[in-house]
DNA sequence: AAAAAAT
């Protein structure tokens, strides 16, 4: 995306010419589109010409014209040629002319004043019309489809997969065509497989995204096919994102197929061996794997997934090349073949990591100062509520100010971003001496997350740390301008947190240097060295200066770091609290067996109620209907996954932390790290598949010794492989056959 | 399936 925001588009952009067209964008401080961060700039997708964020609640034929016209005026739309459709297009015979006016959900209100000019793009304009009606299937009709759905939910789309396979989501899609039934969905379902699928075969192609656009594309096709088609299927379903993510779909989609989209899927075949062969071994978590690759591959004959692939020219082909080909795009992955490698080795490691614990006992009575943090730093920590250390921060502490690789295990919500932030900012302070403000110094230490949410948690806590000993932070992740980033960066900064693909772009923009990054922390380490986050990991750690210091934390921290370890550190000491763990925490565990045709209305009830309750959900389509669907029973719900701008994530969690909203329904994106205060339920719509996701997903609720209750929502046939995965969480929780309208 | 960059 084009940032026009003056601190960016000053060393970038001067040469787009056609931006002057924004006569109202006033390079003042960066903020002059409107009262919100998204209007700002002309080429936002949010900005407001007048500057006013007037809000509107629906369209007047006015309003729409008066709209058209001042577009018009906008010569860069015209140079893209995008313009000039939109008009035509734009409208609406679908839309109705309520652009959004469906819209319940909180963030839509908000969007005609934003829209009211995104002006540049037709794409901005199309989504939030067609919104109403046709995207979400579930929602816009509202009164409509929404009858349907009850049915169709109750006894339909869902449940229909339930009996149907047993086999599961993924098949029930495959197979979904015979049924017609559903209707938003399975109506246009036929002409999916037979049509779209080619469509959607080079469309899709790409993987990650496609997971959740199926959907999208899916409730789509009940509008107008050609329409729908071309520009907007992702867009309309999930709003925000509006031209990013079009703009991906297609480019993506095109190359993906080809290259990506190979080889995520190749890797995952090839997956097993590798996790086998170290990632978890002992834990026998692999057969989950196995389970989920079984699904996929029982159907994928005529499967979901793999469909796609069909679909895909290059598919049969690289399949069968698979095998051989062990590597022939490999310039991306270019060890792959060479992985299986590791595996005496981990076990060592293993080891090491069960090696040296610290007594909860032993910390009583000492102080920040004794760990060997400075006056300023202690105080600072006991402004943010932590006067005296708890037990994994006082097990890692000493070591890290004493310089040595660690890697560091403490249960959710124990207090690790303090164990490796303080004394990650001592050691600069230490070390860094002389030139602390520096103008565009480089960044000395670099703190890593897997989710922007968590990178910007992270920062939320070091930053006041280190600003009390004159340090500054910056935080580097995508889904935002970069602007503001570079910014930082240019002036110089001492700790960057984020997230590994906007920290790699930037060093290819060579505007990040870490060559001087003395201190590494990998938070979620092992999810970390998971595949798809290790190779960027990597080539960011290669990146800073030989022989840093590495810091590795984890609640579930396992062999599955040792490639990292084996690469990176030396000698690591490997810390946690003895008997500190996760089963001996303050949470209550328990299943609930249910019938899939009343899940969802059991988790309505559930989520009826005073406290805050975090719900999760498999896919971000599933997290998605699930919000609408208690929005619609009258509780108000938000969502947050991977589908939704940043924009849209932030303001969505910041509502269950502020409490204007009391359920959040998310994807895995907020299984790790997230820290909001009280949520003292968590429910599992869907069954996690590793034993690790369950512990992470739980450690939402019972944080800092609080109490919490964890419900995990199952079908009768999943009983067992629950009960495997538990075993390997050490958790203990009671089966229960539960039905609507019971009560805990 | 999800997440992580953007054009």
């Amino acid at each position: 995306m084009h940032e026009y925001n003056p601190e960016s588009i000053m060393p970038k952009n001067t040469k787009k010419g056609g931006f002057k067209a924004a006569k109202n964008y006033v390079p003042k401080d960066g903020r002059t589109g409107g009262s919100h961060p998204g209007s700002r700039s002309a080429g936002h997708r949010g900005f407001t010409a007048g500057g006013e964020g007037v809000k509107k609640a629906r369209w007047t034929t006015e309003d729409r014209d008066a709209r058209r016209e001042r577009t018009d005026r906008f010569p860069r739309d015209e140079s893209r040629g995008e313009r000039p459709n939109r008009p035509a297009y734009g409208r609406d015979d679908n839309r109705g002319g309520n652009p959004r006016g469906g819209f319940a959900r909180d963030d839509r209100p908000a969007r005609p004043e934003r829209g009211g000019y995104g002006a540049s793009r037709g794409k901005d304009f199309t989504p939030r019309e067609r919104t109403d009606r046709f995207d979400r299937s579930d929602r816009p009709t509202g009164g409509y489809n929404r009858d349907e759905r009850g049915p169709r939910t109750g006894g339909y789309n869902r449940d229909d997969r339930g009996p149907r396979t047993g086999g599961y989501n993924r098949d029930d899609r495959g197979a979904r065509p015979e049924r017609f039934n559903g209707f938003n969905r399975d109506g246009a379902r036929p002409e999916r497989d037979g049509y779209n699928r080619d469509d959607r075969g080079p469309r899709t192609g790409g993987y990650n995204r496609d997971g959740g656009r199926p959907d999208a594309a899916r409730a789509d096709r009940s509008a107008p096919r050609t329409e729908n088609r071309g520009e907007s299927t992702g867009r309309r379903y999930f709003d925000d994102r509006g031209s990013e993510r079009n703009f991906r779909d297609y480019s993506d989609r095109a190359e993906r197929p080809a290259r990506t989209g190979g080889y995520n899927r190749d890797d995952r075949g090839a997956r097993p061996e590798r996790s086998t062969g170290f990632t978890r071994d002992d834990r026998g978590a692999r057969p989950e794997r196995g389970g989920y690759n079984r699904d996929d591959r029982g159907p994928r004959t005529g499967g979901y997934n793999r469909d796609d692939r069909g679909a895909r020219p290059a598919r049969s082909f690289d399949r069968d090349d698979r095998g051989a080909r062990g590597g022939s795009d490999s310039k991306f992955y270019p060890n792959r073949d060479e992985k299986p490698r590791f595996t005496p080795e981990e076990d060592v490691v293993l080891e090491r990591l069960e090696a040296q614990s610290t007594l909860a006992a032993d910390v009583e009575g000492v102080s920040w100062q004794d760990l060997g943090l400075g006056d300023n730093i202690a105080r600072a920590l006991g402004e943010l509520g932590a006067p005296s250390p708890f037990p994994i921060q006082a097990a890692t502490i000493p070591d890290v100010i004493a310089g040595r690789d660690v890697l560091g295990r403490g249960r959710t919500g124990s207090g690790k971003t303090i164990a490796f932030g303080a004394p990650l900012v001592e050691k600069l302070m230490e070390n860094g001496g002389g030139k602390k403000r520096e103008l565009g110094r480089k960044p000395r230490a670099l703190i890593l997350a897997p989710t922007r949410e968590l990178a910007l948690q992270i920062d939320r806590t070091v930053q006041p740390i280190a600003r009390s000993v004159g340090l500054f932070t910056t935080q580097i992740y995508g889904g935002v301008p970069q602007g503001r980033q570079v910014g930082a960066l240019q002036r110089g900064v001492d700790i960057i947190v984020g997230t590994p693909g906007r920290i790699e772009d930037l060093i290819e923009q060579r505007r990040l240097d870490l060559s001087e990054v003395t201190i590494t922390v990998l938070d979620e380490a092992d999810h970390m060295c998971d595949l798809g986050f290790l190779e960027p990991v990597q080539r960011i750690l290669n990146r800073t200066q030989q022989g840093g210091q590495k810091l590795l934390f984890s609640a579930t921290l396992d062999k599955g770091v040792a490639m990292l370890v084996d690469e990176f550190l030396v000698d690591p000491s490997v810390r946690e609290v003895a008997g500190e763990d996760q089963a001996s925490g303050t949470i209550d565990h328990r299943v609930l067996l249910v019938d899939r045709n009343d899940k969802d209305l059991i988790i309505e009830q559930l989520a009826d109620r005073e406290g805050k309750t975090l719900i999760f959900s498999r896919t971000r389509a599933y997290a998605e209907r699930m919000a609408d669907q208690l929005e619609d029973a009258g509780i108000p719900a938000v969502s947050l996954h991977g589908d939704l701008n940043q924009a849209r994530r932030t303001r969505n969690l910041e509502k269950l932390t502020k409490g204007r909203v009391n359920v959040l329904v998310a994807t895995d994106v907020a299984a790790r790290g997230i820290h909001v205060d009280d949520i003292d339920l968590v429910i599992q719509a869907d069954p996690p598949d590793e034993y690790k996701t369950y512990m992470h997903r739980s450690g939402r609720t019972g944080r800092a010794g609080r109490t919490g209750t964890v419900l995990t929502i199952i079908p009768r046939s999943r009983q067992r492989r629950t009960k495997e995965l538990l075993d390997r969480a050490e958790i203990t929780a009671d089966f229960t056959p539960f039905f609507p309208g019971d009560t805990l």
